[in-house]
DNA sequence: GTTTAACCCTGCACGC
DNA sequence: TGCGTGCAGGGTTAAA
């Protein structure tokens, strides 16, 4: 499921090996994924010729700057995975479109669920993006500081969860590493975000930094049904270090009280109910 | 302002 | 065996 460790594992593993890229050929094999052009060549064309001279991470946004000023905009959705190939590889099942490069291969991206996205857009019309104009800022950002997290959870009286879910607010969290941040800070879900001490605050503030990051060291979680690997197909590691998610009915590894989950919003939510008070 | 549910999609597990 | 149903979930949107 890729969260914001997810995708910047992608985007390192990018930027390590298709920075200075020149791209040759764009087949897309399926349209529904490039769903806010009307036609291919919208798509296309902007892409052909062009070299990769940057890449950036906004939420779970990725993007690929152009030498034309053009960017390139990938959202992995809940099952998406970019790939690295030789090219001899036979492609995969659910390759919806593939970014074949002058020399050094290609990229796949392959989304089992089609729920991901890809699209193009002039670099300085990127603030109107619909989508990435709402993206709050990164919580792994020099500038997110624990006084201005304290200020968006003072505006609202929403659920934890579902403010630190909100990508207005923070970007990047989805539903495993938001149970895993509060279970690490010891508040529930369902606390109003106005309630919290200055203490809880700063529990909360230093418990987001050290999953996302703990996330981004073991390159991402990969749960059985294997949606997220990186770019070179392999697995993340997270999994075996998640405390809450997935854990229904297992000892808390704080203090062993059964791991309880509860339906929310259509979603999951797994939490202690003894020490996330 | 906040919450809830539905929608998009596929694969898989389950019960009958 | 096979069919129907529910679940998984990111993000948006509409309704409550």
């Amino acid at each position: 499921m890729p969260e914001l460790p997810e995708v910047e594992v992608v985007r390192k593993d990018l930027e390590r090996d298709v920075l200075g890229k020149k791209i040759k050929e764009v087949d897309v094999r399926l349209p529904r994924i490039i769903r806010r052009h009307k036609q291919k060549k919208e798509f296309t064309t902007p892409l052909i010729g062009r070299k990769i001279t940057k890449i950036d991470r906004r939420g779970k946004y990725i993007l690929l700057w152009l030498d034309s000023g053009d960017v390139l905009v990938m959202h992995l959705g809940m099952s998406g995975r970019v790939e690295r190939s030789t090219g001899r590889k036979a492609l995969e099942k659910h390759t919806h479109a593939v970014i074949k490069f002058q020399v050094g291969g290609e990229l796949r991206f392959v989304d089992m669920r089609q729920f991901g996205e890809l699209f193009v857009t002039a670099g300085d019309q990127l603030s109107g993006v619909r989508e990435l104009q709402h993206i709050a800022i990164d919580p792994l950002e020099d500038s997110f500081t624990w006084q201005h997290f304290s200020e968006i959870l003072a505006s609202r009286r929403m659920k934890l969860k579902a403010l630190l879910m909100d990508q207005k607010f923070i970007s990047g969290l989805g539903n495993i590493y938001s149970d895993e941040i509060l279970w690490a800070a010891g508040l529930r879900y369902d606390r109003a975000s106005d309630s919290l001490s200055a203490q809880e605050v700063r529990r909360l503030y230093r418990a987001m930094q050290e999953v996302l990051q703990e996330g981004v060291r073991h390159r991402g979680v990969t749960l059985d049904d294997e949606t997220y690997k990186d770019l070179y197909g392999k697995t993340g590691e997270m999994q075996d270090h998640l405390k809450v998610y997935g854990r229904e009915g297992e000892p808390c590894r704080r203090c062993r009280s059964p791991i309880e989950r509860a339906r929310w919003s259509n979603r999951s939510t797994y939490f202690c109910p003894q020490c996330q008070v």
